[in-house]
RNA sequence: GGUGCGUUAGUUCAGCCGGUUAGAAUACGUGCCUGUCACGCACGGGGUCAGGGGUUCGAGUCCCCUACGCACCGCCA
């Protein structure tokens, strides 16, 4: 037997008794006489000790040990002279009767520890070593723990886990696809899925009407923090529902996953916020509600005054920040770099200092005193606030306030990662107008349907269309979103006519889906959360990656795996591929 | 596809206005040390300053190119 009990199992009331552990050596520290080994494995750390008296063989087996040497030790469990109240097995220690080396270890490139030393690139090649650490082992633990509550949650609501294939058809639409050559299919290629959305609406069809799948979906496009190429959604569909059914259902999981995972309760229902609701007092489909700063819209309050920035704008929105008064010169110069950054592309920044005794503008030249409060007074401001105003087009205006509301809330410490604000937004449009290819795109994706009252407008009007569309966002995050999808024919095509499919186009990609529908499609809708981004939430991070055993770094590679790689010639002339120079 | 920042010891970093033998901390090695837990003390080894080109009497330092990393924009139905 290699070992009775782990590193982290031993306590006071086990003195006395003679236990075998087995872990690796995180440090050594030799006194002379005495040595202390600190052993680790997943459960904790255990204090050895190996004194004058020991054993000389004991003795000989320490004076050889290095960092993350895996080594078994049996000896007595002993209280501590000195006790250490950091640790929870601080209170005692073994007293090595006898150590054995069960493998060494060259000195690894980092510290393994509970703050490693090492750089984030480094970790990432030697990512098995960085999975020792305690922090990555609480997130994989985080992460377990997650999915076995969302299996139980949705097994006792009569969910069904049924896989999809990862090898299918590429669909141009959406994302790019990962291909995957066929050897057996000359010239022809699999595509990874970007989501089994797809698949899960033929399982409805098939009379499954409550399916769910934790499943790594696959997507081609540049990374980012919380994007990866391959991630994984918990993928869930619905038959015989409405939006309302599938909202009840994910809200009261999502508040199971609170209590159950964090111990924190939602006791009133989410707030359901309309699409344009969020981009009008936040700039996002995704706002971020652990804090206030509601934008509002000044547009006829502030026009016709002769200032011409604001006269000759389609949008004027501003909001108060709570207590900015005092921000000096330079923070508002920096905000207004902010603002002007090319990510953010502002032209310049209005604002509105609040104090008791008065108000100070960069506007006051154009508006009284009494006008600048008024304003400021309309963005909710009080005595101590400032006011931020940008003018522009529309949404372009809100998204570049909203840019400096999170900047703003990120200065004052409001983006807390141990609160949490969730909510559904709803209304989705249906379409997307996009500038470049001058046509309508899914906002969601061509299968959603849309509100049955703005079906009237699909083709005379489409941009006012509203989808039976909604999102799940916590803390300025989408962390999952669904639609009720079309289950008519008649309307699928509708609505691929709309968006610029040829039937014939619209059959070649999706036939297999509309030649489904015609048996008997039942009405069905559903939703997809992402799992890593739910872990990463819940575990107060930003990134994914800490959330994710393997992950890719930032240009899709696994620097462990050196993946990707080239393949030989045998294996491209089995799929008969040839290789092409990269363009210079 | 684009923008910004970065690349110096095993690791994390400093290195000023270009100047003579490139430093610190930590890790590593050796020795000493009977209660450490960031152990302590002493000594020691350790560098293709990412790669290439240029400017200069002289480049870790300035310029250009390339590679790689991170963050972001585009992209992600």
């Amino acid at each position: 037997m290699y070992r009775t009990h782990t590193c982290g199992a031993l306590r006071a009331a086990n003195i006395g008794q003679t236990v075998t552990l087995a872990g690796w050596v995180q440090k050594v520290r030799n006194l002379g006489a005495m040595t202390f080994i600190d052993l680790r494995d997943r459960y904790g750390i255990t204090q050895i000790v190996v004194e004058e008296h020991s054993a000389e063989e004991t003795r000989r087996t320490a004076a050889e040990l290095g960092r993350e040497f895996v080594l078994q030790v049996t000896g007595r469990v002993v209280e501590r002279e000195s006790k250490n109240p950091k640790m929870p097995t601080g209170e005692i220690e073994i007293a090595a009767g006898e150590l054995t080396i069960l493998n060494r270890s060259e000195v690894p490139p980092f510290t393994i520890e509970e703050v490693s030393d090492g750089g984030d690139d480094l970790r990432m090649k030697y990512r098995y070593l960085d999975l020792r650490r305690p922090p990555l082992q609480r997130n994989m633990i985080l992460r377990h723990r997650m999915a076995q509550e969302i299996r139980r949650f949705l097994d006792a609501e009569g969910f069904l886990e049924i896989e999809t294939p990862f090898l299918v058809g590429s669909t141009p639409e959406g994302a790019r696809d990962f291909v995957v050559p066929s050897r057996m299919n000359p010239n022809q290629f699999y595509a990874l899925p970007q989501s089994p959305q797809t698949l899960k609406q033929l399982l409805m069809v098939a009379g499954y009407d409550r399916y769910f799948q934790i499943v790594r979906c696959f997507r081609d496009e540049d990374l980012r923090a919380d994007r990866q190429p391959e991630f994984t959604q918990i993928d869930c569909e619905m038959s015989f529902v409405e939006q309302e059914d599938i909202l009840e259902v994910f809200e009261r999981w999502a508040k199971h996953m609170f209590h159950e995972v964090l111990g924190i309760d939602f006791p009133e229902p989410l707030r359901r916020m309309p699409w344009i609701e969020a981009m009008e007092k936040y700039g996002s489909d995704k706002p971020d509600l652990r804090f206030g700063m509601e934008f509002h819209d000044l547009t006829a309050r502030v026009q016709g005054h002769g200032f011409s920035v604001f006269d000759t704008a389609e949008y004027v929105c501003g909001f108060a920040a709570e207590g900015c008064a005092t921000y000096t010169r330079r923070q508002i110069d920096a905000l207004t770099e902010f603002v002007k950054r090319p990510q953010v592309g502002a032209k310049g920044l209005i604002w509105i200092r609040v104090e008791q005794e008065g108000v100070k503008s960069s506007i006051d030249k154009f508006y009284s005193p009494e006008e600048v409060r008024a304003i400021a007074e309309a963005c909710g401001a009080k005595a101590g606030d400032m006011v931020f105003i940008l003018s522009g087009a529309k949404f372009k205006a809100l998204t570049q306030l909203c840019a400096l509301r999170l900047e703003v809330a990120q200065q004052l410490g409001l983006r807390d990662p141990k609160k949490f604000a969730p909510l559904w937004v709803v209304d989705f449009p249906m379409f997307e107008w996009d500038e470049e290819t001058q046509r309508f795109y899914a906002m969601h994706h061509p299968f959603t349907s849309p509100k049955p009252e703005d079906i009237p407008y699909l083709e005379s009007d489409p941009a006012r269309v509203r989808a039976n569309a909604y999102d799940f966002v916590c803390n300025g995050t989408e962390i999952g979103g669904g639609s009720i999808r079309i289950h008519d024919p008649k309307l699928q095509a509708l609505i691929f006519k709309c968006l610029g499919f040829t039937p014939e186009r619209a059959q070649e990609q999706f036939g297999f889906l509309m030649n489904a529908f015609k048996y008997g499609a039942p009405p069905h809708g559903g939703l997809a959360f992402g799992f890593d981004r739910l872990c990463s939430l819940f575990g107060g991070a930003d990134s994914i990656r800490d959330y994710i055993a393997f992950p890719k770094n930032n240009s899709g590679r696994d620097v462990m795996l050196d993946a990707p790689g080239c393949l030989d010639q045998t294996q491209l002339d089995e799929l008969y591929l040839e290789l092409r120079k990269p363009e210079a």
